[in-house]
RNA sequence: GCACCCGUAGCUCAGCUGGAUAGAGCGCUGCCCUCCGAAGGCAGAGGCCAUAGGUUCGAAUCCUAUCGGGUGCGCCA
């Protein structure tokens, strides 16, 4: 249920019937006419921009148009009220029941804020993909973050995604990893490492080095490189990613794909991917002009193979082969893009750090030319995370090869205010990170803001339920009718089921606290509650009467809608500012004078009352629990 | 030199892919705690949305130019 998407209907029926009536044209199209709140709640519930955008193709007033529009909707129930306003806006007041409709829906239907957005789309988000050579650090976990929130996100809105890790180990900077590690081999053996320039100097590769030596005996000792480079590679970046993998898990990040780089080499899949550009006339052999402005000292004009990237919107053709005959990075990289491409999905996306900013373009003209045109690759690029210590720049000697890692971020403040708190910003923003301000409890700190207003809603739930009381269903004396309901059992199994499938099939689990087993949430469930259906029993049931319960209830209408923005624009940034909102308002509520009537209810030991009082902010907690899923985030039921 | 990102209140930032009088938090001013959740509430001051043009019923949002900040720019990945 989208209730914006349900008054869009009503309003494109209308004009339907304007249309079918002669008061407007033929042939008119309605894709602009929105459904929108109104910035100023006086304005009423909501508003439409449709006499607006109609008038001019339709030639008429925009107000003449709005009045015709306005008479047909009030004659819809959940209509109370159409004014005509401004240059030709449209404002719409709901019937009460529209609100205390949508609470019951919240309380009944799991899929609430679903979407088909993305019904039958594959979609491929590739996140970290940090090179095998060490753990993870800030940077990469911020990367991380967002990408697996854009992924939760994207199949909250009905895409199927695959989450995909490119492993880079392919390359010149593995050997050295191997070196690397040869060192730390030497020195579990008794020697001193001889750690050159150049080479990673971080005590992570100490146990690298045991292990080696434990495999490996002396057998490896003041031998030549030719004997021994390739098994410590393969040794050391097998080590490696199991610690990314343990890193990852540490953040509740898990990929579905890890895709290996050295997998295309001498299998002929990148001469395939070439091939299939030469054969689109976009590989020839040329000399680039040297960059502008910073020109490197030992430049000389070479022949090389080019990718002519500019065809698809690059600034420049790139090289694709060294002059030496062997490939650039970008070779491999235009084979793995290839690959998904042929994997059929709809659509791609790659998130990086903002220093791979310049690979943008050659990238999309890669998978531009690859698919005709015909997949879509978003490159999301993350900005810098800057750590503070209690408002002080935070940093570690680079030197001695220490970074902060992700581990020492999860470690301090945990998984998931370091989730929330990554998402507090734009991706293309840069992000302050200070290891106290995240843990303070305060309203400056979203991420304990969003907590606190659910574990408040539970604190209160829990006293309820002490007394028997199920939010907006009936005390007693009506349990015959509560058994017309789809059997709980049923929806059980359901869930059970669906949870076991993969995630690949488009079911996301999001383990809510308070359950052993994630709970998978989808449109699956149960149809509507018999109980109900019926308008008038369910304003007996729920009370959401106040104008400060109202304003809540808007807020929750807005989040099917909200997920869809977000979607759509691939910013799960809009997850955690809503949620900030939906929050304030909770606390708004609850904090107004010492109004707090679910509590009060509670108190007075008032069954009726509280049940009625309790589901709106019932309500607010399965609406930040589902949000807090999508960002990743365990939702709180008691702050500590 | 070129490309990309950013420029919104004193500070940190939102702003619905073009809508009405541009918002939040912090900070500031003034009120509100004998008691139930005051880790709060209410009210107020504070803006030429970097600048200048353009597009149209309508621009913080789209286009062009300029200014300021960040990042990147062949034989590393």
């Amino acid at each position: 249920m989208n209730l914006f998407a349900d008054i869009r209907e009503l309003v494109i029926g209308a004009l339907d019937a304007l249309v079918a009536e002669g008061a407007l044209p033929q042939g008119l199209s309605f894709d602009n006419v929105a459904v929108e709140p109104p910035r100023d709640a006086a304005h009423g519930d909501m508003a439409t921009n449709a006499a607006m955008v109609l008038a001019k193709p339709a030639g008429l007033k925009p107000r003449d148009i709005a009045e015709a529009l306005a008479g047909k909707l009030t004659e819809d129930a959940r209509i109370s009220d159409a004014m005509v306003a401004g240059p030709g806006f449209l404002n719409l007041r709901l019937d009460g029941a529209a609100w205390t409709g949508l609470v019951s829906t919240i309380l009944t239907d799991p899929a609430y804020g679903r979407s088909t957005l993305g019904a039958g789309r594959k979609v491929n988000v590739e996140y970290v993909s940090a090179n095998p050579t060490g753990p993870l650090h800030v940077g990469h976990t911020r990367g991380a973050v967002f990408g697996d929130a854009l992924a939760s996100l994207l199949e909250f809105a009905g895409h199927e995604v695959t989450r995909e890790y490119y492993i880079n180990d392919g390359g010149a900077q593995v050997d050295v990893l191997a070196r690397s590690a040869y060192e730390r081999y030497r020195e579990a053996l008794g020697h001193a490492p001889e750690i050159a320039e150049g080479l990673y100097p971080g005590d992570y590769l100490v146990p690298v080095g045991e292990a080696l030596k434990e495999k490996y005996g002396d057998s490896l000792l003041d031998k030549g490189e030719e004997h021994w480079l390739e098994d410590v590679r393969e040794f050391a970046i097998e080590r490696m990613m199991e610690m990314i993998r343990e890193d990852l898990a540490a953040l509740g990040v898990e990929m579905d794909v890890f895709f290996s780089e050295k997998s295309l080499y001498g299998t002929g899949r990148i001469e395939a991917a070439i091939e299939e550009l030469r054969g689109k006339d976009l590989i020839y052999k040329g000399t680039l002009e040297p960059p502008k402005g910073k020109m490197p000292e030992d430049w000389e004009p070479r022949e090389q193979t080019l990718f002519r990237s500019t065809a698809h919107g690059d600034d420049v053709d790139r090289p694709i082969m060294k002059s030496d005959g062997a490939w650039t990075y970008f070779a491999p990289d235009i084979a793995y893009h290839y690959d998904k491409v042929t994997r059929g999905f709809d659509a791609l996306i790659d998130v990086f750090g903002a220093d791979h900013g310049g690979y943008v373009k050659r990238m999309k003209a890669a998978v531009s030319a690859l698919s005709d045109g015909n997949v879509p690759l978003d490159i999301k690029l993350t900005q810098l995370v800057k750590l503070y210590k209690n408002g002080e720049p935070f940093k570690m000697s680079k030197r001695a090869g220490n970074f902060v890692t992700l581990r020492d971020v999860v470690d301090a403040v945990g998984k998931d205010v370091t989730r929330f708190h990554m998402l507090t910003r734009k991706n293309d923003a840069p992000l302050d990170f200070d290891f106290d301000k995240v843990l303070e409890q305060s309203r400056e700190n979203p991420v304990f803001y969003v907590q606190y207003a659910n574990a408040r809603v539970h604190s209160v739930l829990r006293k309820a339920a002490a007394m028997g009381v199920v939010p907006g269903q009936p005390v007693q004396s009506e349990k015959a009718e509560l058994q017309e309901q789809p059997s709980k059992q049923e929806g059980k199994e359901e869930n059970t089921r669906l949870a076991a499938m993969p995630r690949n099939h488009g079911v996301a689990t999001f383990a809510l606290s308070g359950e052993d087993e994630p709970r998978a949430l989808t449109r699956r469930i149960p149809k509507p509650v018999a109980f109900y259906s019926g308008g008038g029993m369910q304003s007996a049931r729920l009370d959401i009467s106040d104008e400060a319960e109202i304003s809540v209830a808007k807020k929750l209408a807005e989040w099917p809608r909200l997920v869809e923005i977000a979607a759509r624009g691939h910013e799960p940034h809009r997850i955690a500012f809503y949620l900030y909102d939906l929050a304030s308002e909770l606390h708004g509520l609850w904090n107004k004078g010492n109004e707090n009537p679910a509590l009060r209810f509670v108190q007075e030991g008032d069954s009726e009352a509280t049940s009625a009082k309790i589901a709106l902010p019932k309500a607010v907690s399965i609406v930040i629990s589902a949000g807090l899923g999508i960002l990743g985030v365990t939702p709180a039921e008691e702050m500590r």
